[in-house]
DNA sequence: CGCCCGTCTTGAACGCGTTCAAAAATGTGT
DNA sequence: ACACATTTTTGAACGCGTTCAAGACGGGCG
């Protein structure tokens, strides 16, 4: 909920805003669910969304947000049986597939405004900064205990671009129309083995080279 | 122009729509530029834009497809001095970042509907398909001539996924809001140069597993 | 009880993209 | 010249997300 107001009361009344919109999300898709409809669903005025939501895509916002908290025990879970790095990408990225798998529509309406770094929804704005920086720790760790030896220079970089490559993989997956997108399946398993072969062999002498252009890749994309 | 009338003043009339939705939209931003205003602009009732265009975004699209067609000639000369494949990747997306710069805004319009395939604006749609195919084939021409040995199993691949490459540099030149877009500038350049690096250690003998799984993943994005 | 103030609720209203029935302009055949 | 079909133009109207002035509620205080 936007509004930081604890009445027990506003929080019920959030709550049900929230679970209209999720649900009219999902049967009719997010642009034909109007925020009349899910006002009158939720029980209240139109204009009561509004004191509990600045915008319709405020509401996606705040569900991405809870889902984000609601996915950390099951992150925590799914690394416990996989040890190696490539089987902990693949976990760490299906979990979140999983996890939105019932609200993929949803997704898509946040993703719509990744082109607008401005736009407060954007993955890449502010707003957004700290659940990006929860992400990245996961990264760090299943980097961190895999027992692979990381090259220093790439080390504090590698999280974040692996969190580039999970969002591109999460993108992927919204826009797959493949039955139960079963690409996207494939894909994250292929690509987790070519993620986890490229760092291994990234400590090689003869990648020295290529490894320091990727570097300056990564920094130009990912910025400070 | 959507309407395939060829009646001259209808021609007319069009033109004069795009070129007042264009002059407002570089001026005041795609969203603030209202309908009510370019038809004003153009001197024509509201719905008379929608007789020549089916929608706001049409009218981007058409800009798109008219700089598409102006731009071959650019890129023709362009790759005249430029010999190597990094110079020739180079060149290419430069001619259309500088065409594209002063339209910015306009171009990011565009990309915001590139999360939803189903979307007619969308770069992966079949109504866009003309302008990618003629696009692909200018990266398989500068692979063809570059003198370079290109493995034949991805040989027939690698034009489709040099787009995607392209798209990926568009994209970020899109959100970028360094002053003149100076680290798009930057990015360019390292990655032509390592993607051009890629492509020649790909023949590689050492390189034959590495080569068969990254054309795995390239076959899974950019289907058939 | 009456008063007040902050929290919540309401529904009309605004500007937007878009649609559409109707009118005007233009062409075409006789 | 006229009637008729086609193309072009018009502006009111619709549904949407959003805003806002106005009101309803609730609890602390004299």
């Amino acid at each position: 909920m936007a509004a930081a107001k604890a009445s027990p009361k506003a929080e019920e009344t959030g709550l049900k805003i929230l679970d209209a919109a999720l649900a009219l999300f999902r049967k009719e898709g997010f642009d034909s669910a109007t925020m009349r409809d899910i006002a009158q669903r939720a029980g209240v005025a139109t204009g009561a969304a509004y004191y509990y939501y600045p915008s319709k895509d405020a509401i996606v916002m705040d569900f991405y947000q809870r889902s984000c908290a609601e996915m950390q025990p099951k992150i925590e879970a799914a690394l416990a049986h996989a040890s190696n790095l490539e089987a902990r990408l693949h976990e760490l990225i299906q979990v979140k597939l999983v996890h939105f798998a019932p609200n993929r529509g949803v997704l898509r309406a946040l993703l719509r405004n990744g082109a607008d770094p401005k736009h407060p929804l954007s993955p890449f704005s502010p707003q957004t900064k700290q659940i990006r920086d929860i992400d990245i720790a996961w990264f760090r760790r299943i980097l961190a205990d895999c027992g692979m030896r990381i090259p220093r220079d790439i080390g504090p970089r590698l999280p974040g671009a692996l969190w580039f490559f999970q969002m591109g993989v999460i993108f992927f997956w919204v826009i797959d129309e493949s039955p139960h997108q079963v690409r996207t399946e494939r894909l994250l398993k292929i690509a987790s083995k070519t993620v986890a072969t490229l760092i291994r062999l990234s400590g090689l002498p003869l990648m020295r080279p290529l490894r320091k252009t990727a570097l300056q890749l990564i920094e130009i994309v990912t910025q400070e």
